[in-house]
DNA sequence: TTTTGCGCTCCCCGCCACGGAGTGCTAAAT
DNA sequence: ATTTAGCACTCCGTGGCGGGGAGCGCAAAA
């Protein structure tokens, strides 16, 4: 990749300008030029010095013309330099905070919690909102239990991380009386509670063996029946873990109005794939990270750019929350409601309830 | 409203000459003028003649022009005739057949195998597709299990239908121990087992009083637990029982591609509300039902038109499919495959398994 | 009853001219 | 050495204009 440009490369004049420049475009959206440019920020500058000034920032890839005698646009090197040095972030009104907690309170399950949050992201925001569920891995067993259903179908439940509940039904080799369901959850429960769930997998498929031999023989049923449980919970997860909404909100923006590119925006939404991959970057980011178009990587987002949070609950990373939008958002305003929003969804994901 | 035009009020040659008209205009979309209608139709008729008929036709509110010199359009009552009277059903081929049995083939639990019947409609039919839930009105309550979390906490979980299995958190005013909670369970299960769910409802918050004279104490509080179980059941569930797919492939149709009337519907398609309500009214038909444009009432759905099918199983009216697209589709392809879809997914859904 | 002929309407497309906004460059001013 | 003013040039968007095409209705002929 092409090194970014430093703020201490430029000129205190030109900086000011180009900061003046890209907020113009962010608020209208049309090109500038050296005349408005002129006009707007307080240099008291003519437009042909501007021009000159202008000329060099476009030398340095921080803009460009669509076309000879348009005005100037930021490119996405731009928009780097612009949220990297130059951005001074919004103080939220009272009352966005407000709605943010409101929504937020802890009330029933996790699911529907992570929906309000994206929900309220994209409405506040106005653009697409995107929640990543709490990573599979980071999941620990709190306790197991067996229902009988009829005489080979056993619903079996997990209940993982103080709240969220999961399950399926498995068709057993044999009967099992109610009794049996219930030693056999005592025992589950004995050794792997508080454990990590891929600790548990593993542990069942792989020491199979070698725990056949210690146990008697209602044990040996007991673990061919988790071992039924949890690969089943292995290959029915790992792929609606992706929360979207307000993506209709994109097609508000103007110069995103163009069918094709936002067709291919949605079905990626529906995917999920390059937005997740671009997510799983993110989880390992300190605090918020920002794609601007291309530099993610993904053709899909050319236009657009994504700002996201890691969120974390007892001191343990649990995912990432955002919001996707046209690379001409105002990141003043975003920055700051991803940020809160992604604590707020921790401390309302705490265990202390 | 006003009335339709039954078949029988035309002579055979002007319904001969609507019917490739409408034909016509789904296959391009372009306003179908009297010389193109000459040269297709068999008729050997000169455009004159066929400009007389398509008068008549204008002025029984079949069809109109967009504008004085245009072609003709088929009106929404046009369309209403069309597939009443005119349309001639394709034959599935195989290959389809195929698909759809495989896609629906009952693999796993409910949600899934209805997110998949759902995506295999628009699939197929290149438009959105669209499953109503089975009805919770319908469902009968299996089996009820409490399962101890910590002191005051207990996770309820109800089987209804058979398979599919819903649980909550609930929260209780003094601690219970498992032994009573078995207890619980046993009770209500015994009283409960195979009733409708708005039944049980009912009878726990309606007939609290009556029932706590007659049953010890254990059982009083009983009765509480089920009724902030059954509560929370009530007012959690009833939002988010459709199902969408494939909204995107609506962006690819041509005359659909304004930008404003997209997002409305998309938005509709969020909120649910208007397309439920219309798949209520669809939900005690016979079979195949359509919704033309602006008959459906509901403003959204102006320029679309609305295919649905109710799905029963085991005797069981449960619910309603189909797909959304534009006025002007392709009836004949898309009826046979929404009416093959809803019998199949009944036979998924059958009991015997 | 159907066809032919004719005049008319309306859309679509390409053309052109024009004003506006903006640029780059050079020469003058500070 | 910067900054400014002036100027020629480029490009976009708009609006007016004119033909060509498709289609219609009507009236008269077949």
């Amino acid at each position: 990749m092409v090194s970014n440009i430093d703020s201490s490369q430029l000129s205190e004049r030109s900086l000011h300008l180009f900061k003046s420049l890209v907020e113009h475009f962010i608020k209208d959206g049309a090109p500038v030029g050296s005349r408005t440019l002129a006009r707007d920020s307080k240099l008291n500058l003519s437009p042909a010095t501007i021009r000159n000034v202008m000329a060099d920032l476009e030398e340095l890839g921080l803009l460009n013309s669509p076309h000879i005698s348009a005005g100037r646009v930021p490119t996405a090197r731009g928009y780097r330099l612009f949220v990297d040095s130059l951005l001074s972030v919004d103080h939220l009104d009272s009352t966005e905070v407000e709605q943010i907690a409101r929504e937020l309170a802890p009330k029933d399950d996790v699911p529907a919690l992570m929906q309000r949050a994206s929900s309220m992201l994209s409405d506040i925001t106005r653009l697409a909102g995107v929640v990543m569920l709490p990573r599979p891995e980071q999941s620990r067993l709190r306790q197991i239990e067996f229902v009988p259903l009829s005489a080979r179908r056993i619903l079996v439940i997990l209940v993982v991380n103080e709240r969220e509940v999961q399950n399926r039904i498995i068709n057993t080799a044999r009967d099992f009386s109610p009794a049996e369901l219930q030693q056999v959850s005592n025992y589950l429960n004995d050794i792997f509670a508080g454990k990590e769930l891929n600790y548990v997998r593993a542990t069942i498929l792989n020491e199979l063996e070698k725990m056949k031999e210690q146990v008697n023989q209602s044990m040996q049923a007991a673990i061919e029946m988790a071992q039924t449980a949890f690969d089943a919970e292995a290959t029915t997860k790992p792929d609606d873990d992706l929360l979207f909404s307000g993506q209709t909100n994109l097609m508000d923006v103007a110069e995103l109005a163009d069918i094709d590119r936002l067709k291919k925006l949605f079905e990626s939404f529906n995917q999920k794939r390059d937005i997740l991959h671009l997510l799983e970057q993110a989880i390992n980011a300190d605090g918020i990270q920002i794609f601007i178009g291309e530099e993610s990587g993904y053709d899909v987002l050319d236009n657009y750019s994504v700002v996201t949070a890691p969120y974390e609950a007892d001191g343990q990373m649990l995912g990432v929350l955002g919001v996707i939008g046209p690379t001409r958002m105002h990141y003043e305003r975003v920055i700051p409601i991803v940020d809160l929003t992604a604590r707020m969804l921790g401390c309302a994901l705490n265990t202390r309830s």
